[in-house]
DNA sequence: CCAAAGATCTACT
DNA sequence: GTAGATCTTTGGG
């Protein structure tokens, strides 16, 4: 089956739906220098977060400059620094207007390992999951970062990151809490391929 | 204006 | 297991 984007309809819904669905895709990204190769890997670990009603979603207080791409339409890069020296990838969904978004926490890398071992600063045979278990490791090895590539259409072709459909279908999946948050801990909104050793934790 | 927290990762004990 | 790096964003005075 060949690969092929995914529409803008697949994120027109409840960030836990598009979370469910996310698994199992692959996130694309081109190369845009001459000695990077196409990265890309397959999502296997990923979180909802809502906006009203979810105290630990950067929307919920309301939109800001800083989150203003997840009031926007859906299908966009959401890419925010965190601790200073780290970057999260989420996608947006819900219809323009509803705040809500997927954070992508992890990929099992199917392209471009050397150049995300480069883009790491680890060596060329560095352990695979050292190169995209975790969301600060995921970015990255794909090279993105908040300064170029927030608010990015992912269903757009002509985009730099992507994400396709390419057949690998519904994998079974594990449902735990998120990861790393204070409020609303208890809440069942991280989802995970079953048994990938390149989920982050759990 | 200033203070504090933060959807993390790495190194070290 | 615990600490430190490093800086943007946000909320309070």
């Amino acid at each position: 089956m060949p690969s092929r984007l995914l529409t803008p309809d697949f994120f027109i819904d409840a960030p836990d739906e598009v979370a469910r669905r996310l698994l199992g895709k692959l996130l694309v990204r081109k190369p845009d220098s001459p000695d990077d190769e196409t990265t890309s890997g397959r999502i296997v670990e990923v979180e909802a977060y809502f906006g009203a009603g979810d105290p630990a979603a950067h929307a919920y207080s309301g939109k800001t400059a800083r989150n203003a791409v997840l009031f926007g339409p859906p299908s966009r890069t959401y890419v925010y620094l965190i601790y200073g020296m780290h970057h999260c990838l989420n996608i947006s969904c819900e219809p323009e207007g509803t705040a809500g978004c997927v954070l992508l926490r992890a990929l099992e890398p199917v392209t471009g390992l050397a150049t995300m071992a480069r883009r790491r600063g680890l060596p060329s045979d560095a352990s695979a999951r050292l190169l995209t278990s975790g969301p600060g490791r995921m970015c990255q090895a794909m090279g993105i970062t908040r300064l170029d590539h927030n608010g990015i259409d992912v269903t757009d072709a002509d985009s730099l990151l992507t994400v396709m459909e390419d057949g690998y279908g519904t994998p079974p999946m594990d449902v735990t809490p998120r990861i790393g948050i204070q409020k609303a801990a208890d809440r069942l909104l991280r989802f995970s391929i079953q048994r990938n050793k390149f989920v982050s934790k759990g």
